[in-house]
RNA sequence: GAGAGUGUAGCUCAGUUGGUUAGAGCACCAGAUUGUGGUUCUGGGGGUCGUGGGUUCAAUUCCCAUCAUUCUCCCCA
């Protein structure tokens, strides 16, 4: 290829029609559930201010923030603070003072804060919108991809919890992803861990590392944990918190018992334990809604249960993560609001559907009646019946050019129209007008007011 | 931020142990069928083999660099 073909930026797409159809079923699916429970929609926009976003993804996290250039001279204060010497981050305060959005939550909290005199608590948003990282891609995972969020704000409720659990459900038996698992872990489970180890300045550490069991194995979770600073006496507590496994009951009574004298890892256990009975009286299976210890997750703001959906054997990470943030808002000056949401990636959602063969038919988005064109004269009666049908709400077209015939099928067969109309001057002179099938290829001839009361209310 | 793979037609890829005019399937256009598609048949257009440099009588093939892209780790939806 000698010359540069165009195309998108890394790790960003388009959507043609097609996909558009399969990705507005998603969002759709996800929107009713939503909005069923009671979640009302915002936006916000795609950029925010650097410093709302900076800071609250933890370190990993700012790094992959998609900065915007200033507009203008953005180099004019560099010069004049003969910035030559600086590393590139004493520089982004004077080349950017935007960002896009890297997720919905913090966006949100913003948002929360600046309206809260004339928000009704509790406040329940749903948003579905895109987000950028600046990730390297690879497989379920884009640059620009949407998340549907919802959130309650301003309620302490368990109930919230436990309705996140029946929207999951709800969500993924409507979009028939099956077998699925709905993990979950409490942020004080973790921080109790901590205080019994001893090690709870080194929190951080040992979730990251607990989080590797699944992939790397205990004993490499232990060597890691000894080469970031672990006594041998703290190896031998984090041993026993490895070797927890059996059902959900089995590890909530032996966390009782590892927490008695640990009101933080208590706390953390009842709250699962309430979820968990509640969940199953609600009709929540076995399996489906899993206590998962090593469950970390990496955002810094959660403090209370955690949460991530994942579709078994389906390849891809998980499809959604969530959790309650007791102090969110609180960076943004109003301390003390409660909050808790869950999040769906919607374009791990298409691949998995696609690769399953899941999407549903859409044969509702197809052209019902495509009108062929045979010249400017007959072109005119076909275009009234055409207004007239979608007085009906009927989707039907002309087309628009007196092209041949055969092109003209071939165009509706290419699409995917239902019927195939035909006004010619012989069926003007009789009255009648041509319908063809285009799937069973059957073709019969109507007569013009039979075809209108056939049709036409 | 670290590592690996891949760049040949619009798409998916084959091929050349370095040697005259670089192939297939699909897609596209035309015809067989001048008012009828999806099947079939025939014909056609389209590539300086990602870009730059090196080795060589000769490079699409070997070497180096560069760019793009995919995947893995990190982290995450």
């Amino acid at each position: 290829m000698s010359k540069e073909k165009p195309s998108a930026p890394q790790g960003m797409r388009d959507f043609g029609p097609d996909e558009m159809v399969r990705r507005n079923y998603i969002f759709n699916t996800i929107r009713k559930v939503y909005e069923k429970y009671g979640y009302v929609q915002i936006e916000t926009p795609a950029m925010e201010k650097l410093e709302t976003l900076t800071g609250k993804y933890g370190e990993e996290g700012d790094r992959l923030i998609f900065k915007v250039l200033n507009s203008g001279d953005y180099l004019k204060d560099l010069k004049e603070a003969n910035a030559a010497e600086w590393d590139s981050k004493k520089a982004t305060r004077y080349l950017s003072e935007k960002a896009l959005k890297y997720d919905l939550t913090v966006p949100f909290a913003r948002f929360v804060v600046q309206y809260h005199h004339q928000l009704k608590f509790p406040f329940k948003r749903y948003q579905i919108q895109p987000v950028w990282r600046a990730d390297r891609p690879q497989k379920g995972r884009y640059r620009e991809f949407y998340q549907c969020d919802a959130d309650v704000i301003g309620s302490d409720s368990l109930i919230n919890e436990i309705e996140f659990v029946q929207i999951y459900n709800e969500v993924l038996n409507n979009l028939r992803l099956k077998p699925y698992v709905i993990k979950i872990n409490h942020r004080k489970i973790l921080s109790g861990f901590a205080e019994v180890i001893g090690g709870q300045a080194q929190l951080i550490a040992f979730t990251v590392a607990l989080d590797k069991l699944d992939k790397i194995g205990k004993e490499k979770v232990l060597e890691e944990l000894r080469t970031k600073g672990f006594t041998e006496e703290q190896l031998n507590k984090v041993n026993s918190i490895l070797d927890i496994g059996g059902s959900t009951q089995e590890k909530l009574s032996f966390l009782k018992k590892y927490f008695e004298n640990n009101e933080t890892g208590l706390k953390g256990v009842a709250e699962i334990e309430k979820v968990f009975t509640v969940s199953q009286e609600l009709g929540i299976q076995n399996g489906e809604l899993e206590l998962d210890l090593t469950l970390a997750r990496g955002l810094d703001y959660y403090t209370g249960c955690i949460f991530e959906a994942k579709i078994i054997d389906s390849g891809m990470g998980s499809i959604s993560g969530g959790g309650r943030y007791d102090d969110l808002t609180g960076i943004f000056g109003m301390p003390g609001i409660s909050g808790v949401g869950i999040s769906f990636g919607a374009d791990r959602i298409y691949d998995i559907l696609l690769a399953q063969n899941l999407f549903p038919d859409f044969n509702e988005n197809k052209i019902q009646f495509l009108f062929l064109n045979f010249g400017d004269e007959e072109a005119l009666t076909s275009l009234k019946l055409v207004h007239e049908l979608r007085k009906n709400d009927i989707r039907a077209a002309l087309y628009p050019d007196p092209a041949k015939i055969k092109k003209q099928m071939g165009y509706a067969n290419d699409i995917g129209v239902t019927n195939v109309c035909t006004i010619g001057s012989e069926e003007i002179k009789n009255g009648m007008i041509g319908i063809k099938n285009m799937e069973t290829g059957e073709q019969q001839s109507l007569s013009m007011n039979d075809f209108k009361s056939k049709y036409l209310s």
